[in-house]
DNA sequence: TTAATGCGCTACCAAATGGTTGCATAAATA
DNA sequence: TATTTATGCAACCATTTGGTAGCGCATTAA
């Protein structure tokens, strides 16, 4: 409920994604950035002070301009996640084929 | 804004996330999984039926109880986000490679 | 100096979120 | 049959979200 600013919250809007995708290539402006989308500079730049708080994206200033950069390193914690969760599903399945051996051994 | 509903969405919030991860282990009925949470059965309803609408999760119907089960092939689609954003960083790197390349080749 | 540009910040708004309480229904139990 | 149990569902509420419009402040251009 209260305001969570994590990875997670990060990706979970599209917009989001996508601007995460931009700065993937290469640090841009807000400005450069809304032009991509069909959404406003300042939608955009609401987006980018999230992304800021979930410390995904830093600010550089130069002269009037403010380019932001990716934090690439934030979104390991993403991958991070997902190894617990597949190594859970793996557990699950190893499960599984016990069953299935205890089966076969005590079939006749 | 709208109501979207996809895998980004249901791994956004905390208590989702732990819902999956208990999932993973095995299948569940809403009442034990609230036993595991600070929070009411009713609030971990919500948060089934929301993972329900992502697909992320499965109703099967026992008796008068409901056992939820994880659609752990849903999440692939995070896995797969998470490899084109790889992609895009390791260009970047590339193209930095690049550039290191052409200033050693420059220099006298 | 004046005008234009890039941007943040503050309202403001409709919709969604996360939660609670209470009721209805179906199934198991006494 | 009467009661308990498991669950969904609707109503309600405070907060957050995603977006727009407008103001103000630097910085650059004319």
């Amino acid at each position: 409920m209260n305001s969570r600013r994590d990875v997670f919250q990060a990706i979970a809007d599209p917009t989001r994604r996508a601007i995460i995708m931009m700065l993937a290539v290469g640090s841009m402006t807000p400005n450069a950035l809304a032009e991509q989308f069909k959404t406003s500079r300042q939608a955009v730049s609401k987006h980018l002070q999230i992304l800021t708080e979930c410390e995904i994206v830093t600010q550089e200033h130069q002269g009037r301009e403010i380019h932001y950069h990716l934090n690439a390193a934030k979104m390991k914690e993403i991958e991070k996640w997902l190894e617990q969760f597949k190594k859970l599903i793996a557990k699950r399945f190893d499960q599984l084929d016990d069953v299935l051996r205890n089966l076969k051994n005590t079939k006749r």
